[in-house]
DNA sequence: ATTAAATAGGACTAGAATAGTCCTGAATTA
DNA sequence: TAATTCAGGACTATTCTAGTCCTATTTAAT
């Protein structure tokens, strides 16, 4: 189902929770309260945010974590690869080494423009976009099919 | 990292496979032959792609494997859908049910937006645009954050 | 200085998912 | 009737994920 972690999935809950909130600076226990996710894995996904340069984190007493950039700075795909790496659909698509399908496979460069195609998707979107009410409209499309023909 | 399982990589190349070959029905067997994979895992793979309605089978001696449709009809979303399931990145995209997130979650609807537009993407990417030698244009762009702006 | 509050980093465990195999049955051709 | 080939499902082993926990470090307050 082209899945994303749940870490992932929480990730977003948090810093939703961090972006719509006044106050700046938040301790770890207390996005677990908010939020009913359990200390320990905040914890884990604070540190795996922190570094990737979304959140900046404060020690000690009245430390915590805040948003190291504006929500409008802040992209889906960044969220995305701080918790589960780079953005890619299948292995080669990372590199190339250790792909055997020796005889079968030449299409691997179109995994990439696929790869591509959705890492732009994600990185147009921003945490801001995230917590902004939604408009459904049901008939927006994205012609990717530009590429190939 | 956004992963696409190993199989419906395999049924990537497979697929690349029957639709680049001239001659129509492919035994399981000669298909393992060909691409490098195993024979239980081929055989596994083409099943989930008759269930799919991607391909269709013919038992008995001289039977085999054929695509169900032309490659130009044969979408990436169907293909990976055949072997994952519906394509979604979070739980609640798929049902609501059972997301406890009480408190934290608001951003269900901008999730199922960023899903439909991956799907979208994933849909208008055909088979027959995979097995096209590739023509690399760097600067391809979708801009999807008019979704929300 | 000392204590309490808070994050950093990494090791560890249990459970779930994935990849892969195998077996038995059914259909088709020769 | 025998050989070939797919159908369906059970099964196993390995990998990955989620989640926990421990120790060290940093900072603020008293």
């Amino acid at each position: 189902m082209l899945r994303l972690s749940k870490l992932t999935d929480y990730a977003t809950v948090i810093l939703s929770f961090m972006a719509r909130d006044k106050i700046q600076v938040h301790a770890a226990i207390e996005i677990a309260a908010v939020t009913g996710i359990a200390l320990p894995t905040v914890s884990k996904i604070l540190k795996s945010l922190v570094n990737a340069n979304v959140l900046i984190s404060t020690r000690g007493a009245k430390g915590g974590y805040i948003l190291a950039r504006k929500p409008q700075q802040i992209t889906v795909a960044t969220i995305i690869s701080a918790l589960e790496g780079p953005i890619a659909l299948t292995e080669c698509s990372i590199s190339r080494q250790g792909c055997e399908q020796a005889s079968g496979c030449d299409i691997g460069g179109n995994w990439s423009l696929i790869n591509k195609t959705i890492h732009n998707a994600l990185e147009s979107v921003t945490l801001a976009d995230l917590i902004r009410p939604v408009v459904v409209s049901e008939e927006v499309l994205v012609p990717v099919s530009s590429i190939y023909r």
